[in-house]
DNA sequence: AATGGACTCAACCGCTCTTAC
DNA sequence: GGTAAGAGCGGTTGAGTCCAT
């Protein structure tokens, strides 16, 4: 009945692996392949686990893998996908020759998380934190909208400190929103990224729970209006052209942008290009692409009648697609 | 030079799905 | 059909290194 054990685990070795072991494990592969993970580390003389082996030679030993920094068309290529699929690296890596799922990973999480939340860009739902904003405006009255960028500062503040400081934040924490986009994207097999979603968007609550008792301070503390508020006027501008949120969202870093129009556009001087969001609708040229379109449809489906749209001119319409992916890079995961 | 915090990344853990028995 | 190991995957850990003070 059932399988006979991979390996008797008192006796297997752990950690890092010596070079001696890795000589053993390549010179056994490249001559009897790699079928049978469990036999691999006794027939080869080594004192490990047969999965440590598997992990060791896909990760680390494989004469295909590049080890190297990862360029920059990589980080792109990173960032679209993940804005797609989520954290499935094996379906990033998949789409990046050399590249494991623990490569990947192991760079989202000590780069790329971190060069997008210094972009203003929240890494988990790609879009603008400013957009957070946008959103929890259209749930409030006016007289609260008046406090939210005071409250918002306050809830924020962490993230600030955190570029400023370089200390850790759980950004994942606080801002796990998700892009309405994930759950048209479809997986090999036709199966709908949907699960992806799953659990979020409590996180989401959370912040935004956090964001409006913020506001209900604010305006305990103040009876009359801000010294300096952005009333924010029929038309979804501020009194003084302020409009919404994120016009000066993101911030630009040097040799590091973001943008709708980004992958393989001749002319651009970067691929990072940033979306110019008003932190209401997009203005970054590509509305009138398909995919900007797709992303407006589904937000639309899922705005639970209108919820999200602030007015019928759309000032706060939400969504705002921030990656054009080309169809090279969606079609072999649609 | 010493120290402590931040960062990186290989390796492990634990879960789910698949497959052999 | 039930059981348990294999395989694959994403999350987490911790040793080593870097860097600022």
């Amino acid at each position: 009945m059932g399988r006979i054990p991979c390996c008797e685990k008192d006796n297997v070795k752990r950690g890092q692996w010596t070079p001696e072991e890795d000589n053993k494990l390549s010179a056994y592969i490249a001559q009897h392949g790699t079928r049978n993970w469990r036999l691999i580390p006794k027939n080869a003389g080594l004192q490990r686990c047969g999965k440590s082996c598997r992990l060791r030679w896909t990760n680390y030993l494989r004469p295909d893998l590049k080890h190297g920094e990862f360029s920059e068309s990589e980080e792109q290529t990173i960032v679209k996908l993940h804005s797609v699929v989520g954290n499935r690296w094996s379906l990033i890596a998949a789409q990046l020759p050399g590249r494991t799922d623990n490569d990947i990973k192991n760079h989202w999480n000590t780069k790329l998380k971190k060069k997008l939340s210094g972009m203003g860009i929240d890494p988990v739902t790609h879009k603008p934190f400013s957009h957070l904003m946008a959103e929890i405006a259209t749930t409030l009255a006016p007289p609260q909208v008046a406090h939210l960028t005071e409250a918002a500062l306050g809830c924020f503040k962490d993230e600030m400190l955190h570029l400023l400081t370089k200390k850790r934040v759980d950004f994942q924490l606080q801002h796990s929103g998700i892009s309405p986009g994930y759950d048209a994207v479809l997986l090999p097999g036709g199966n709908p990224a949907n699960t992806y979603n799953a659990g979020k968007s409590d996180d989401r609550d959370e912040t935004i729970q956090k964001i409006k008792l913020s506001v209900s301070r604010a305006m305990q503390e103040h009876d009359k209006p801000l010294a300096k508020t952005w009333p924010i006027t029929s038309n979804g501008e501020t009194s003084d052209g302020f409009t919404g949120a994120c016009t000066a969202f993101p911030p630009t870093i040097s040799g590091f942008q973001y943008g709708p129009s980004s992958y393989g556009n001749e002319g651009d001087a970067s691929p990072w290009n940033q979306s110019i969001c008003t932190g209401s609708t997009c203005t970054g040229g590509n509305q009138q692409d398909g995919l900007h379109e797709k992303g407006e449809d589904r937000d639309r489906e899922e705005t639970d009648g209108g919820k999200n749209e602030r007015t019928k001119s759309g000032e706060f319409a939400t969504d705002c697609v921030l990656w054009d992916l080309s169809n090279d890079l969606i079609n072999p995961i649609v």
